[in-house]
RNA sequence: UGGGAGAUCGUCUAAUGGUAGGACAACAGACUCUGACUCUGUUUAUCUAGGUUCGAAUCCUAGUCUCCCAGCCA
């Protein structure tokens, strides 16, 4: 089992006798889609949850009405199943709209909270600076009947939007800025994507949130590091309300019929995942979106889950790079390597191989007959026979890959050239004795001869030549469409703003490379999303949105691991 | 002297006073009908300076650097 700080602190909670189970919760708040930021907040809550017995709730998190959306309700729930995981329960905060406005009365009683009539401005003003303490409001001393009557009014919508807030009275001269009298309750007459009209207020985050968790039963809040300085505050509501000691806050979730064993939760604080090359800010991503720098949040080019999906990343695939990364609380950045190396590692495991042409030259076998046909059988995988055999037809007239042919070959060049050898992957050995060129010098075709004791179950055909290269039957091809997507960010730290440069100036127009293609018939009759090793190419996948078997699209998930092309790079 | 957090190979991450280990990357080689995969090997790290100790990445002191916080966002 894995031995971060997180998975100890359960471990130890757990042999203490704390809880009788872990129970942990996912709480995005749907204002726009998952990235590959929230896999690793999705796979470590969902994963401690599951290897500890425990489970894990999906929670929306709409306390903002008007910037959420039931759109991306529906898109995260259908991300965190995609990424393989299932929730015990689906919660949304404003569930819990009732409990939190009765338990903001019960502050009040208490004399731990008041209504303050401060503008958004005169509460900054107050608020002081990071070295220098608030005052406190004119407003912080009313008396509790005073609060009463006016949260009541606030409820009932008697005010205009912005011109109250109900604060937590604790401390204007806190270090720590989260304390000194936060915000817990803003008029926003706004309706909202669940409860309609009925709320004119709405909690803001801090209250709602430790709240919500306390509600389900959490025992471990897991969040970024950003929210550290929220703990002492988290604990302060969690504890000043004290829900399990006053069931008459949270009846009406009983009455509802959803169960309810409030807790005592503990935030914990891990580093978010940062990834080269890549932006996870939902702002940016919305920008990326809305300017048409990408063809939409599920563009295979974008870092949202979706998008990585319609590129072809897999599940497993990214649950591994997760488990690669480990948990810690340090600022970090993961290498994009990293992340490519986990998806090969899966689809090596899981794609079965397929021959494509993706920059076509003819090549003729002169010593074959007009109208050769054969069917060879091909494995689909080499390493694991439960893949199956497939046949490709073979004639006379193949497409072959123009990078496979140099009339002037470099140092260390394998593949073909004049008079030389190579061979065709499950065919033989050919050698090339003629280059056809046009007017303008461009080599249009190649005239080989089929070496025929190299055929298969000829004893020439296990003969060594450096090369072997892939190819398409030029009459059986299917035509297709192929994407080839590369880096988004033509940069490691595209955020830097390092040298004057926007993160927009590195947005990578190569990134999206549009080509005609060929491919054996067997890759073309596939369903959507059926994903392939295109031999000596990289990973492909029949594009979830635009392939059709007629009329076949492809997306280059990500190349083979390509040691020759970085040593002609040198 | 605002508050909070963090510093270990190139990148992540272990070691909880007792051999600084692993993964990825890189490099070299083997294998190969994919220049893939696989296998083998190699290189590279405890922020600095003091101290405690038989022994320090770990404890203490001082310093340095990085990140977060001044929404009626989450």
């Amino acid at each position: 089992m894995r031995q971060d700080f997180i998975r100890q602190i359960v471990r130890d909670d757990l042999a203490a006798g704390k809880h009788v189970a872990v129970h942990t919760r996912f709480p995005p708040e749907p204002n726009g889609y998952l990235h590959i930021g929230h896999a690793k907040a999705i796979c470590l809550n969902f994963g401690i949850a599951a290897e500890f017995g425990g489970w894990c709730n999906l929670r929306l998190d709409d306390t903002n009405p008007g910037k959420e959306d039931p759109e991306f309700v529906e898109g995260i729930k259908d991300d965190v199943r995609w990424l393989g995981f299932e929730w015990h329960a689906l919660r949304h905060a404003s569930d819990y709209f009732e409990v939190f406005y009765r338990s903001a009365l019960k502050l009040i009683e208490d004399g731990l909270a008041y209504v303050d009539d401060l503008d958004a401005e005169q509460m900054r003003e107050y608020r002081g600076t990071l070295t220098q303490a608030g005052r406190n409001s004119p407003y912080r001393e009313r008396s509790v009947a005073e609060n009463l009557d006016l949260f009541r009014r606030m409820r009932a919508g008697e005010f205009a939007d912005g011109s109250r807030t109900l604060r937590a009275k604790i401390d204007m001269g806190a270090g720590n800025i989260n304390l000194r009298d936060p915000a817990i309750y803003r008029i926003r007459k706004v309706a909202h994507q669940n409860t309609g009209g009925a709320w004119p207020i709405y909690p803001m985050y801090d209250y709602a949130h430790c709240l919500s968790d306390a509600l389900e039963g959490i025992t471990h809040s897991l969040c970024t590091l950003e929210f550290e300085d929220h703990r002492p505050l988290y604990d302060w509501f969690v504890d000043r309300v004290d829900l399990p000691n006053h069931p008459e806050l949270w009846r009406p979730l009983q009455d509802a019929g959803l169960p309810t064993q409030p807790a005592k939760p503990r935030q914990i604080e891990f580093s978010r995942l940062n990834l080269s090359y890549c932006i996870t800010s939902k702002r940016k991503l919305a920008q990326l979106v809305g300017e048409g720098h990408v063809d939409g949040w599920d563009d295979p080019r974008m870092n949202t889950l979706r998008g990585l999906r319609r590129r072809g990343f897999t599940p497993a695939g990214l649950r591994l790079l997760i488990e690669r990364v480990g948990v810690s609380k340090q600022n970090s950045v993961i290498d994009y390597a990293l992340l490519e190396g986990c998806i090969r590692e899966d689809l090596d495991a899981t794609a079965a191989r397929r021959m494509a042409v993706l920059d076509p030259l003819k090549l003729v076998l002169t010593n074959l007959p007009d109208g050769h046909l054969e069917m060879l059988p091909f494995a689909n995988h080499p390493k694991d026979e439960s893949f199956g055999m497939r046949e490709v037809p073979f004639a006379r007239e193949l497409w072959i890959e123009r990078e496979d042919f140099a009339e002037l070959p470099p140092k260390g060049f394998h593949r073909l050239k004049p008079d030389g050898e190579v061979r065709l992957r499950g065919v033989g050995i050919v050698k090339c004795e003629q280059v056809v060129k046009d007017a303008a010098g461009q080599v249009t075709a190649l005239h080989c001869t089929l070496d025929p004791q190299t055929r298969h179950g000829m004893p020439g055909a296990d003969r060594k030549v450096k090369g072997t290269i892939h190819w398409v039957s030029a009459e059986h091809a299917v035509a297709a469409e192929v994407r080839l997507y590369d880096r988004l960010f033509g940069v490691p730290a595209p955020d830097s703003e390092e040298d004057g440069r926007s993160w927009l100036d590195h947005v990578n127009p190569q990134a999206k490379q549009v080509v005609r293609a060929w491919l054996e018939p067997a890759a073309a009759a596939v369903a959507p999303e059926q994903r392939f090793q295109f031999e000596r190419l990289g990973y492909f996948v029949a594009d979830r949105v635009d392939h059709r078997a007629a009329a076949p699209v492809f997306n280059r998930t990500v190349t083979l691991r390509d040691t020759w092309a970085r040593q002609a790079g040198q």
